[in-house]
DNA sequence: TATATTTTTTAGGTTTGCCTAAACTTTATT
DNA sequence: AATAAAGTTTAGGCAAACCTAAAAAATATA
């Protein structure tokens, strides 16, 4: 499999969670920063080759052999982040960008050494669960913290965007993996929310809240 | 610069010790495992690019740019595989490869991380000098097995031919980086050699002496 | 020195993965 | 239901990195 077919199934499988009847070409490509008649290509040839189903203009999903693809790239890619978080003091914001090439190299016997190396992790450094041997991943129960009613209180166990600029300023804000977020109290006109962390309180943007997962 | 254009700058690197004039495009196709015709194509490239001095049929030698890099793929190599062998309990034989996809990832960060985890190690599980971040290597005194003479002694210090199967092969005859070689005697009708290793004898063939380096 | 052999380069193709622009299909609006 | 808008696919190109086969240059041999 190439790097480019990879990156394709690693984008669809992040993509069909929240597109159960298909990922479409559109979505598919700004995902991937690229355009849409790109991602039409790839699509029919992973289709050729089994990993998807596809039908013309109605978006691409995977099939159990494309999954079983899928979440090995994801293990390796959790795996990494989490050597580079751990063993060489990236921050939460760093890793990701090293990890997008790091996940590729093939090697099991380099995925089954590292993954035994780090102590057999089961979550990233931004609380998702990674994979095992077998593309065995464990369901989590995650809210968005606009999600919550104010008086709520929920531990924070991840991300949804990861971009730089968004991990710094959680990071600058102290938000970090295992943060216990309450809700203050919620603003209509805005749907900001003022919460409180630690003895401090701060006001999330919409948006904020919307990208960040709490476990209750 | 594509993994492509820096296993090329590698290869001439490696290539232009022996070939002090210009590493031909032959040579250089066949240490690459292509073409001569696409060797050529390359090498314009990177004449163009002004990592290289090629003048057409006389070969091709890296300039200072194109040494500089070289050096610093050479450095991520030697780090990642010292990372392997260290770390992740890879034998001598089997670090080779991964670190040849390893050794493209691009982050300055991760790799002078790595150094750092690592305790800055000067030499890779070859015995070969590991550059340091300005591209200083330590010049060795090496010599082969084969240069010596009957009663010589030498410690081993690296290999030149770094293919599974002669890695394998000193593996299965317990020499490693240290070992103390002794030469106990020399054929002439085979160039072959009797040396001690550890209380035991063992005959060596001229290939295999040709290919262990020792410092004495 | 002339000819043969080897080496190197050039010319023309192929594959992968990307692009733009045009054509087509689906969905939304009137 | 007809038309407009939005989304998707197709057609035709391009760059990188490889290839084969033919032409050209360098080197070895007679
Ligand atoms: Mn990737
Ligand atoms: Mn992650
Ligand atoms: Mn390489
Ligand atoms: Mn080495």
């Amino acid at each position: 499999m190439t790097l480019s077919e990879e990156n394709y199934l690693k984008s669809i499988y992040s993509l069909q969670r929240e597109h159960r009847k298909g990922v479409s070409t559109n979505v598919l490509s700004k995902y991937l920063d690229a355009k849409p008649a790109s991602a039409t290509e790839m699509i029919k040839k992973l289709d050729e080759k089994g990993l998807v189903r596809y039908q013309p203009y109605q978006g691409v999903l995977l099939n159990e052999s494309g999954e079983i693809s899928a979440l090995k790239i994801v293990r390796k890619h959790r795996l990494w982040e989490t050597f580079l978080a751990q063993k060489l003091d990236f921050s939460w914001d760093e890793i990701h960008d090293v990890a997008e090439q790091l996940e590729h190299i093939k090697s099991d016997k380099l995925i089954q050494q590292l993954d035994k190396f780090l102590g057999y992790p089961k979550y990233d450094p931004h609380g998702d669960p990674i994979p095992d041997e077998n593309g065995h991943v464990i369901k989590m129960e995650k809210k968005r913290v606009s999600q919550l009613q104010p008086g709520d209180t929920g531990s924070c166990i991840g991300v949804n965007d990861t971009s730089s600029s968004f991990l710094q300023f959680l990071d600058q804000q102290n938000i970090r993996l295992g943060s216990v977020i309450q809700i203050v109290n919620f603003q209509d006109f805005d749907k900001s929310m003022t919460v409180r962390i630690e003895d401090r309180e701060l006001i999330l943007s919409q948006i904020a809240t919307e990208n960040i997962y709490v476990r209750i």
